[in-house]
DNA sequence: GATGAATGAGCATTCATTCAT
DNA sequence: CATGAATGAATGCTCATTCAT
């Protein structure tokens, strides 16, 4: 579970919005409902998030936490330019297809939270990720095995395909998990930024 | 400009409308902002369009036929795979950069517009759309210059990256304009899809 | 009746607010007070007026003008010093008497409609009445028949008793109508404020 | 300071809710506000006070004593009647310009601890008050120095200019302390009911 | 005495939609 | 076709109060 939240009631609440929210999407879903769903009074949700976006915030910042200590783990133990890229990949299907309700609110979430109060934080945060992802890649620049694309272009090039499969699977168009295409999508990453 | 309609209210309407998507959102825009903007009154938006998602989906279907026209403008001049698939990126570039505001109003569109009363139609229309594209590629397969991938797998193999791109800059994220990346973009489909 | 409002709705509704307001007093009157006494909906109130602090401030507006033009209107027939005292005193009672709901009403607002969006555009208008009041004083300042006083004083040297009663009257703490005592009233601002 | 509590808890209570209720006002002020203000918590508060009525009326009821207390000093030195008037004018304005914030809420605080649980005892102690008052005053009546009012009337008579104008100073709009206006004041009282 | 999580009735306000003129 | 007053269900949020620890 993706959620990781030590208190009980907080974490009752997320799971209950998760739900929610995947199910209804994000405006779509009223505090009502998430107090149906977890069994929490009004006053305990707003106790404990100060905010429907608190809720949504919460949510959308562990999510973020949790895809991205994965990919960490993963590129760790890549050795080479191409097993890097295609962790990248790996990383991105498996949190998907292990989190879908997740990973479908946090599409919509985006565009949510990032009007909301806690933008600021969450861009800076966001950008102090990818600088930990650089260091990464840079290392096979050096060694010549990789393309050179602009930087603001390289996310979408090796993530590009990937992201849009998994989206088209999550709205329910696509019926094949991209966990079968797994392979398939790191190696046309892996084709599309190599020398 | 890519809103086409002869009657000039509801062309007032639908731009008005436009601007109040892409600037707020969809599920954020009343019916009075749009009054405001247009300069007709509620009674008037209701008259020509049964629904607020009436508006939204003739704005859908609006953009998706303009896209789909210069998709196929672009396809028809195309004599290779290469220059077929690269024609795809091209036509998503174009339309793009050519029209912000409702590109970015297709995005969010997507998932409001395919709930309401007009999802079956709009379902159709694409399979339709889809359908229509098909020939083009296949004669490329027979050929023996394209890669074999799953059917599904194709739109995001190709177009993939270029979505992601421009998703990006549509939210204000990158700033470079993804008609300078045109041609690395094409390329990069290419590549991923060539034998 | 003080609430002059051409718009028959809007009379019902600003009709219904006073009662529910000088009844219960203002923040304890609810939007559905009102909606089920004036027989408005919520949505025909809001049309209205933009808020509930919009009904109140209408009628606050509303009662001050009513109030300035009785006065004016008895201060105009005062031929000497002592008149033009008595008749400030007596366009106080005669209105506190004649419309004890709005007056009422006067009391608690002043805190509540202070404090809102249109707090300027109140004060200067009072500032402005003011002005207007000053003349007909100083008419008299220069014929020597009235004392010095520093001028921020004045109204409440005039009118402070007068206001206390009723103030105490409409609160219910006294019984006898400030009507009976508006003579003795009337001479004891004369005394107050005369050589 | 006119807070006189001896248990500390009680008194940082009382001071908090002091400072929130003449900065916000009694009913938009809240129980957390208090709780932030003051450091105890929300249990703690509820456990001294039964109630935010509570709080209120401790607050009411000590003020009410202290400034009875404060006139009786001063009455009790006043040998004439036009002492006696004087000294209830000074009375009023010294505690007044003493304790502005406690001034401010006892004007609001009116019309809201009377419609509570305890009105009656706060109605009976107030009339018991005034009965203390009266010997005061009927003493000089006897003698012949007093014009003759109606009871009720006589309060207003009295301290009508100088509550007008110290609601007025503590409401803001007028900036001169009272105190500086103090002689003059009694003046007027006295000119006002003397023979 | 102290704490703060939990409760839930209550409220102001919004907004899509209808309809008489 | 156009207008805008009217409707009322729905919603996010507040806040006094309770109570287990």
């Amino acid at each position: 579970m993706a959620i990781a939240e030590k208190n009980q009631r907080k974490r009752e609440i997320l799971e209950a919005a998760l739900t929610c929210f995947s199910e209804s999407g994000i405006e779509s879903t009223t505090i009502d409902h998430i107090r149906a769903k977890s069994g929490a009074s009004v006053g305990s949700i707003y106790h404990h998030f100060s905010n429907k976006e608190g809720v949504a915030t919460a949510l959308y910042i562990g999510a973020l936490e949790d895809h991205a200590n994965q990919q960490f783990a993963l590129l760790e133990q890549a050795n080479s330019a191409e097993q890097c890229i295609k962790s990248l990949v790996y990383a991105y299907v498996d949190w998907v297809t292990a989190n879908p309700e997740l990973a479908l609110f946090m599409q919509q979430a985006r565009g949510y939270v990032l009007n909301g109060t806690h933008a600021e934080a969450l861009i800076s945060r966001n950008r102090e990720r990818l600088g930990q992802l650089l260091p990464y890649l840079q290392r096979h620049h050096e060694n010549g095995s990789l393309r050179l694309f602009p930087k603001e272009l390289y996310n979408s090039l090796v993530l590009g395909a990937t992201k849009d499969y998994c989206r088209i699977w999550l709205s329910g168009r696509a019926k094949t998990s991209p966990m079968e295409y797994r392979e398939m999508l790191a190696d046309a990453a892996w084709r599309t930024v190599a020398i």
